[in-house]
DNA sequence: GCAAAAGTGTTCTTTGTACACCCATGG
DNA sequence: CCATGGGTGTACAAAGAACACTTTTGC
């Protein structure tokens, strides 16, 4: 049997959530993929077919999901997160076009494509209510108003600025730079970066998040 | 490459999470397992492997998570959750001895199968928290005080049974049966069945059931 | 009649949610 | 000087956790 692999590589970009989507030659819109040569461990599997199909590297990813793919393959769907911002896009040889494309205006995609992206999306989302995703989502360093905004695009909905600041500075997820950066009109925002750790954004959330120190994401 | 399943079976007797594992003539400890055929599907080739393994047939799994088994394999781990009691075991033709143990006095593994083993586990756990998994492990009428042994035994702490009755009950998860049951000496229970629906022991599990009608669980 | 398990409500504490104003800068 | 986004604390509502006694049966 053949072993694939397929990564759904999700960004947030002015304020939308996209996904990135490869086509060849005259060929149909795809998600990033590859197959698993023998012996090659299925992680690195995938972050090859990400960086030989769009040219962006050491990002990092969780298995979803294998899927049948008949009539004789199995496919290894993965999730990534990254911040476009530092990762320009570059077509591998196999490759005609890559790009970002809107989540939720997406071109028709290979047949089984759409079960691992909708659940990636399913994944992405459930996960904000245990894991600081946003900062895998964001540049290095990034303003709180910025983090809140990348929630509120994988939420849908609006958060409200005052609770948001105080829990996630509660939950000890980022830790000031102490630089600061004045961003056109307005008063110039504190610049943090990641410190590791849980967080969640809101109250079903936080309660799991604490007693989830370990226990839902995939081992190894 | 070649693809192989094996599935972490559990079950609760006697107020014990036990594993079901097999070992063929004078071989070690295993979990069921098998190979995907060509073409077959990955969720069949696993209930395949219980089936000839241990003789049991119709339960339900669930894919946990692809693991590289080198040189030149994956192996698709599955949880699955009986009752014991309605699931005899019977070794398959090339197995010696099939049987129930602890989850926490396991022979030796061999390797790779323990962190099948142990995520499984501990998605299991983690599924306490919003979905019903005790009816799984329970005959098809039980009593109320069955099922929070059941969540007990998973969650590895005592309940109140006041607040644990009203949850479950509140939730909808099961029905009454109209029928009672003595067991010796005390009140005669009533007996319920499961009604479908989503679930939550406690506290931060509650609000997650609450908005997870669909969203952590694999797709298909 | 007593040991053993089933069944039933209320109070208190913790957590979440809603909400309004002053601050620093660019234009 | 005003428009724009950044930054801060409190009061109310909801949910969870803790808790004791009565009922029905077998022995």
């Amino acid at each position: 049997m053949r072993v694939l692999v397929e990564v759904a590589v999700f960004t947030v970009r002015d304020r939308r959530l996209d996904v990135l989507l490869a086509r060849g030659p005259g060929a149909a819109w795809l998600l990033p993929a590859g197959s698993v040569e023998n012996g090659e461990p299925v992680d690195i599997a995938a972050a090859a077919a990400v960086r030989d199909v769009a040219g962006v590297r050491g990002i990092t990813m969780e298995q979803l999901f294998t899927f049948d793919r008949p009539p004789d393959a199995v496919c290894v769907a993965h999730l990534a997160l990254i911040d476009a911002g530092r990762h320009p896009l570059s077509p591998g040889p196999d490759v005609a076009d890559v790009r970002w494309f809107p989540h939720d205006d997406l071109p028709t995609l290979a047949d089984g494509q759409d079960a691992a992206l909708g659940y990636g999306l399913s994944r992405l989302r459930a996960k904000t209510a245990y894991a600081p995703v946003a900062v895998n989502l964001l540049p290095e360093l990034f303003t709180l108003g910025e983090m809140q905004a990348v929630y509120e695009v994988l939420l849908g909905r609006e958060l409200d600025s005052r609770n948001f600041r105080r829990d996630v500075l509660a939950a000890g997820v980022v830790e000031e730079s102490g630089e600061v950066r004045a961003e056109g009109r307005g008063r110039p925002a504190r610049l943090y970066r990641s410190a590791g750790g849980h967080f969640a954004v809101d109250a079903r959330e936080r309660r799991v998040a604490r007693q989830i120190s370990s226990g839902d994401d995939p081992p190894a």
